[in-house]
DNA sequence: TTACATAAATGTAATGATTACAATTTTGAT
DNA sequence: ATCAAAATTGTAATCATTACATTTATGTAA
């Protein structure tokens, strides 16, 4: 937990004990959660916590570039942690949502002159392996 | 109009005249317009537009993969009508989001064994060169 | 033309994720 | 122990989208 702290503080943020919690769920957790997903988790071991709450930190987080928004679909904000750049597999069956080992590409300089680009994301949408039985 | 008739009637739609307005709509607004953008427009031509049926219209056209939804942002669904694939840059600035000329890139195959990918998209954001002044 | 079945369009109310905001609690420095 | 700033909470509001029941338009057969 010393570790985590470390980690929050070296993003300029304080690491309070619910911003801890939330960002150690987010770390265990492969599945990319939903706000409501992290905050009904979390309720179990934080009975007093508030939905804002998790809100308030997740901006936070993304605000600080810790984390970033994945939004694949309405009504489906997803979170997930900044980290190597990777694609992600939404399974249109079961609804998860994947990684994949892969990076959007740094296209063609000339088609983005003038622009400045500060974020990339790749999506793809399909069926996963496991759907296909 | 004709013209336009026969691309529905092709995509097994029916051409009401609805149906010819908001496809036209979509067809020359080259802005990515969100339904609630759409409705407000077409509400000049058509007083008695309902917002619903807007909605009924889009959801036809992706069911018919003539359209298809662009979700870079909470509450920001857009739509676009599909053509040559290309990516998506959205101003963080000026809301608006542009075209480039480019396709997300057919990853290794090696990447998506088992996986079945009906759709990709590319996503960029950062700030447009209007924007930069 | 009329009758009638089907499809299209409409209007209202409900849903549900997110945010605004004011109040309360916690934290940390002095 | 005091007190200001930061963090958290709870409630109510917002707003895009959808559900659903009703109305209107369309097209075909008699």
């Amino acid at each position: 937990m010393q570790r985590y702290s470390d980690i929050l503080r070296s993003y300029d943020i304080k690491p309070s004990y619910t911003r801890l919690l939330i960002y150690q769920y987010l770390k265990q957790e492969k599945t990319h959660p939903t706000a409501d997903e992290i905050y009904q988790q979390l309720l179990n071991e934080v009975p007093t916590l508030s939905k804002t709450t998790v809100y308030n930190t997740l901006h936070l987080f993304i605000q600080k570039h810790l984390a970033t928004m994945i939004i694949m679909d309405e009504n489906e904000t997803r979170y997930d942690l900044i980290s190597n750049p990777h694609a992600h597999f939404k399974c249109m069956s079961c609804a998860k949502i994947y990684d994949i080992d892969a990076e959007a590409p740094s296209l063609n300089p000339e088609l983005f002159k003038g622009y400045i680009v500060n974020d990339a994301q790749l999506l793809y949408r399909g069926i996963c392996p496991k759907c296909q039985s």
